[in-house]
DNA sequence: GCAAAAGTTTACCGATCAGTACACATTCTC
DNA sequence: GAGAATGTGTACTGATCGGTAAACTTTTGC
């Protein structure tokens, strides 16, 4: 096992991040709380900030992974797909650790466009943007551009209406926006 | 003028924390930045905490009172306003010194729920909510909760997308979202 | 089994953090 | 014009910030 700590760092790291934010996680804490030494450290990341672009990696690559995954076992069509997203964000929201999107808190402290952690988070937002946009001309949108964006826009409405209101439900409002879109985007298809 | 030192201080203060975050701002930043004493400072707010919640107090009054006239002068009835909300955001996208919006950005920093800044910023939004909701009420929406949340997603999904996403416009398709849910959601109206 | 790689502990650097003490200046009220 | 607010500059506190140095221990590859 030879990239082993590095891995476990990141991975670690990622956690801490999430729950306490990029600047209210000095060092020192990731020591105590990670059990890997400052000094292995910066033997991997040369500074603070390329962890944090190494851990928002790692977290792309999770949250999709497990995003698309959950959409392709609760929807069996590219339409179906697209509104089974909101089901999956749906369980994300309901988990314990749920602390919204790390992306967009990773771009709200790193306002500066062409700062390295703001591009990474644009990545992110920048995938996912596809991916919609693809399920929606598979399913046959005459402008699927526009409709992946309205559900990318949707996702993250809901995303953050999840961490600041307490009175609604939007995954499900969410969820109900996006089947009406498409059965206006989407002209031969009826009825989830 | 009496009360003026410290309305100064809270008003430049504000913008600093929108332009640079909040952990990311020192009081010595402040200091430089507002032209106010540190001694000062420490007499009208007890702590930095503090500071920021008056300034985003300040940052409500300012936002909402923008946003509701310009939405006034845009939309005449109220499912036009309904609509005129997602222009009135197309104007604020454009401006120069846009970062977001400044709640998501503060619950983003202060996640824990019972804090006093992230309380700050869940109260905008719920203030926000209760005025689409209002106005999908009067606009005659069978379920004006509902849509009322359905069109503050969207809001909050276009501006997050208008800070992270360069390919698309989020304003444009959020409008164009709310006018498929309008259509649906209001049996007697048609045509914005 | 041995050497190199990878990890550790401990102590440290200068800068900055939020917050305070104190002596002095300005301004408002009456 | 006197007294009370309200302001100021400067210097300071202890803690923490990101990052480094050096000496030591463990693990790994061959």
């Amino acid at each position: 096992m030879r990239p082993n700590k590095r891995d476990e760092l990141v991975r670690n790291a990622l956690q801490v991040f999430y729950r306490d934010g990029f600047h209210a996680t000095g060092m020192d804490k990731l020591v105590a709380e990670t059990g890997v030494s400052k000094t292995s450290m910066y033997k991997h990341f040369r500074t603070k900030e390329e962890l944090i672009v190494a851990a928002l990696q790692l977290r792309d690559e999770n949250f999709r992974t497990w995003f698309y995954q959950r959409i392709d076992a609760l929807g069996q069509t590219p339409a179906k797909k697209l509104l089974a997203s909101f089901d999956a964000l749906a369980e994300w929201f309901q988990e314990d650790g749920y602390r919204g999107c790390m992306f967009i808190k990773a771009g709200a402290e790193y306002q500066d466009k062409d700062h390295p952690i703001h591009v990474q988070a644009a990545e992110h937002k920048r995938l996912l943007l596809e991916y919609f946009t693809d399920l929606a001309r598979a399913a046959g949108a005459a402008d699927p551009e526009k409709l992946g964006c309205q559900i990318l826009i949707l996702k993250e409405g809901a995303i953050v209406s999840a961490v600041l209101l307490k009175s609604c439900d939007p995954a499900r409002d969410a969820k109900d926006a996006a089947l009406t879109l498409l059965k206006g985007a989407l002209p031969g298809w009826e009825k989830a």
